[in-house]
DNA sequence: AAATCTTCGAATAAATTGGTCGACAATTCG
DNA sequence: CGAATTGTCGACCAATTTATTCGAAGATTT
């Protein structure tokens, strides 16, 4: 019992970039296995299955999410209007991956239905998506979009379902919860606590 | 017989994305059609297999590098010297390449012995990464990269096999002849004309 | 040296996949 | 028109792939 963790922890790194890059169903455990120089059959020994590496991934993804916002949301204590530009450009981002999603599903929702119908379908192929939104959007910054990507419009139904329990409330709510307001608006139903 | 080059140009061509991002294995008909919008038994009608499939794929990324190559090389009419630094960052490019494939099957092979590597097994997955080469090599410009990417003593095995065809025939061996042979050493066995 | 933790090869049941075939729709041609 | 040709596709299949299991055997700890 020297590492146990420490392997889920290899695991779950070294599998989140091979579902990062070909989704949930055309990662095969052979290749995380090779991946990890580890027999096949090991690896049922710190996971139940492939879905739970899987969910694990997304689970500390969006942890890693979660603390970027956290820490750089805390470092602006500025104006309201500073840390609503900086939703903006969040959302944006999110925006942006439902674009994505609905050209590769030929879909037409704003991304809260998408987000919305990932959690209602709960679709191995979609939760792959779901993987890469959070992957590129926690760590490969495809956060810095310049404003012209963007229509007024899309800015203005960006904010829509994030008005509300963010900004709308009063002053003298703390940062914790104006975090978890927007955490709730964005992984709200999809990610267990 | 209205457009039937033009169908199968069009498979080509999503085909094509579609195997530079999963490669070969990875990538299924039932994705292609559904990609082309199209009943995967119409593309048998186009094309005898997925084998024939990628080798158009293949084969038309070539052509677009050869004729890249062909028009940069001849809108180069200076000196030498410039000659040998185009051909520097070409090569450069496929060493960086061969480094990712070393890095991917556990190799260690200069991008020489691993072109002869994917000559030589004719493997379907292998050849899935020159359809990656190709295609970042062609069209997605990886070509640009710094210098200090590389050590001097990269560069120079980058050029180990390529001065001989190029830089020690006779000056008056014209611009086609040249191309050639440079085609011939980055290809050579490994494309059908 | 017993008990527990960890690894893995072999086996398997279920799912996927490339490809086929015949029916049928669309187009061309006489 | 109508028949020949061209093009499309759903249903099906054999072969392969894949996730998962299991028991045996190495390690490590007690």
């Amino acid at each position: 019992m020297i590492n146990k963790e420490e392997i889920r922890k290899k695991i779950i790194i070294t599998a989140g970039e091979i579902f990062s890059h070909y989704g949930f169903k055309k990662t095969t455990m052979d290749e995380i296995a090779k991946a990890l120089k580890m027999g096949k059959s090991s690896i049922y020994y710190y996971f139940q299955g492939k879905e739970q590496i899987f969910e694990a991934v997304v689970l500390n993804e969006a942890n890693i999410l979660r603390n970027e916002l956290t820490t750089s949301i805390k470092s602006v204590d500025s104006p309201i209007e500073k840390m609503r530009n900086y939703v903006f450009v969040r959302m944006k981002a999110f925006e942006k991956l439902s674009n994505y999603y609905n050209a590769i599903f030929d879909k037409n929702l704003d991304h809260f239905d998408f987000i919305e119908t990932i959690r209602a379908k709960y679709d191995r192929e979609e939760l792959a998506i779901l993987r890469l939104i959070l992957y590129h959007g926690a760590r490969r910054k495809v956060f810095n979009v310049t404003n012209s990507e963007y229509t007024a419009l899309a800015v203005q139904t960006t904010l829509k379902g994030l008005e509300v329990p963010l900004f709308w409330k009063k002053k003298e709510v703390n940062i914790e919860h104006r975090l978890n307001a927007i955490l709730d608006v964005l992984f709200n139903g999809i990610l267990k606590k």
